[in-house]
DNA sequence: TAAATTTGACCAGT
DNA sequence: ACTGGTCAAATTTA
């Protein structure tokens, strides 16, 4: 198992390990104190995070193609705090006029930033969508030099609606045609990203996050999954795939249907989890000048898969290519902890733990 | 009709 | 001057 870790990633569990440990010695130290139930729940709510967040290491294994392009946890560029809220860069950004906005977009190349490569099948000539659980929109694509394929640019759809910044790239490799390239940067701090971080890898709360969501952002699962809807998109797009190859496009928030508002890869994450399967697609709008933008729905990169060649064929009818985890966040969070972060009252089970 | 995408223009960094 | 990243109006889609 251990052999494919890279070495960052060895270190990130061996030091999640030891802080785990320490907080256990915490934990002992302090329920021989006196009292101080609020202390006895934050290290419980530590010792929590630790083992989440090596369930999600184990469970994104060695195979995971993503990689560090600027892993800056906790390097003075990284602005996101660990309880999620929008760094000073972007907290509470307005965009007044657009020299600000231009000024803050600038800044935002000190975000954290990672890339993972997406290897889509190659077989069916369907290279299917790239989604990674999140709602992107589009807002430009650009010609690179020296790259074949141009590059597109997409931020979160809640943007606006939830000051959210999260930023994505892809581009399809010159190298090899059939990995997408796609950088994230900045995190999620909308409502998606912060499901997506409590329940992705938390089954057991699934259930209870599905009741609590708003109906207009999050669909049953099994019915967006399985649902009518979903069949019938399936075959829209059966249809379409005939004259759907690279070149041609899909929209990154294709799986939206499938899906809706970007949570699939909860419930894949789950089902794959359980060794079940899901199907991903994508809506395209399919002009042809429109270039193809990978969105694995399907992230089956639980039990050290990654790519869609390690599903079963039966699923490859439409194509599904993973992405890491919660948009990979996991990599990247600020450690350690400061004085500010770790508050007494903060709620280290809230959704915000995690952004 | 709202939301998403396209695409030329603009801007900052190099 | 060139390039990458973003904006925003126009266009397309659902």
């Amino acid at each position: 198992m251990e052999s494919g870790w890279s070495w960052d990633q060895k270190s990130l569990i061996g030091e999640l390990i030891q802080g785990m440990e320490l907080t256990k010695q915490l934990r002992t130290e302090l329920s021989s104190a006196s009292g101080e139930e609020s202390r006895g729940s934050l290290v419980q709510g530590i010792l929590s995070s630790y083992e989440k967040a090596l369930l999600i290491l184990k469970w994104n294994g060695p195979t995971n193609q993503l990689q560090m392009v600027e892993a800056t946890p906790g390097l003075p560029g990284s602005p996101i705090s660990v309880n999620g809220s929008p760094s000073s860069d972007d907290s509470g950004r307005v965009l007044k006029d657009p020299q600000d906005s231009r000024k803050e977009s600038k800044k935002r190349k000190t975000q954290p930033r990672w890339t993972e490569q997406v290897k889509v099948n190659s077989e069916t000539g369907f290279e299917g969508p790239h989604e990674d659980g999140y709602s992107w929109r589009k807002y430009g694509q650009k010609d690179i030099l020296g790259a074949t394929y141009p590059r597109s640019y997409y931020r979160c759809t809640f943007r606006n609606t939830q000051n959210c910044w999260a930023v994505k790239q892809v581009q399809r490799s010159d190298e090899d045609p059939s990995v997408f390239e796609i950088t994230y940067r900045g995190k999620h701090t909308c409502s998606q990203g912060n499901y997506l971080a409590q329940t992705c890898h938390s089954p057991d709360k699934q259930e209870q996050k599905e009741t609590d969501r708003d109906p207009h952002e999050l669909q049953p699962l099994q019915e967006n999954l399985f649902g009518n809807q979903t069949i019938q998109n399936i075959e829209k797009l059966e249809n379409k795939a005939s004259t759907f190859c690279f070149g041609s496009s899909s929209t990154s928030v294709g799986c939206k249907d499938i899906v809706n508002a970007g949570f699939s890869n909860l419930a894949i994450d789950t089902h794959s989890a359980l060794g079940s399967f899901t199907r991903s697609f994508t809506s395209p709008t399919s002009p042809d000048k429109n270039y193809f933008t990978p969105s694995p729905c399907q992230r089956s990169n639980v039990g050290g898969t990654h790519s869609v060649q390690n599903l079963d064929p039966d699923v490859h009818e439409i194509f599904s290519a993973n992405t890491s985890a919660t948009n990979s966040p996991i990599l990247d969070w600020d450690f350690p902890f400061d004085s500010e972060q770790i508050n007494p009252n903060f709620p280290f089970n809230s959704q915000g733990f995690f952004y």
